[in-house]
DNA sequence: CAAATAATTGAATATATATTCAAATGTTAT
DNA sequence: ATAACATTTGAATATATATTCAATTATTTG
């Protein structure tokens, strides 16, 4: 059990970012979607309802922040969440509105 | 356990929504400190570094979210967070930023 | 009631962000 | 090599957001 109290601006910071990573509407379906099985960017793009572009612009931001991975199959590019520990915070979050 | 698969426009807003709140370092700090002991607007404003107003403008929208509480004592406005699960959620980022 | 202190509000501004479009890159099959 | 398809990239743009300043409201005390 962490205690927290003042953090600072550096973790503080750190923190955010990844809050805000899930802060987009257009990400947070991405997610629920690869959270339960890979899916390439033409399925997302279709599934969300954005571009192929918008996905891409998504998803290297989640890549670079390691809370997505990918694996190339052909001409397709497959994107899924393995870390527990971000699935995990995914879902109390929905959870959080779910029950609310 | 939930099982999320695609989430409908409205629900991922709304989870967006409620990480979006998280998404600010001033936002991470103020709520760092509030959830371990309450504090007034003055306070949070000389430990996070802020003017007073920033932090009043913060706190509105946590408030508007139900995710901190107020009670006022004299002049002072003081905040805090009670709801544990937002609590859980919050320090399962914090979690993940530390042990990485 | 006036003065002092705390907090809120609204306007202005600067910065960040999501999205699209067009062009480029990568991959496979003919 | 060319064509076809998938993805990425970069630029442009529109919208959202955090912050500050100045003015206002609330509360207490002289």
């Amino acid at each position: 059990m962490t205690s927290t109290s003042l953090l600072s601006e550096h973790t503080a910071a750190h923190v955010a970012e990844l809050f805000r990573a899930f802060s987009d509407t257009s990400r947070v379906r991405i997610l629920s979607v690869i959270i339960d099985q890979e899916m390439n960017v033409s399925q997302l793009a279709e599934l969300v309802g954005v571009t192929e572009s918008a996905v891409s612009h998504h998803m290297r931001g989640l890549r670079q922040m390691r809370l997505v991975k990918s694996r190339r199959d052909g001409k397709e590019v497959y994107y899924f969440v393995d870390d527990p520990h971000i699935i995990a915070l995914f879902r109390q979050g929905v959870e959080h509105i779910k029950t609310r």
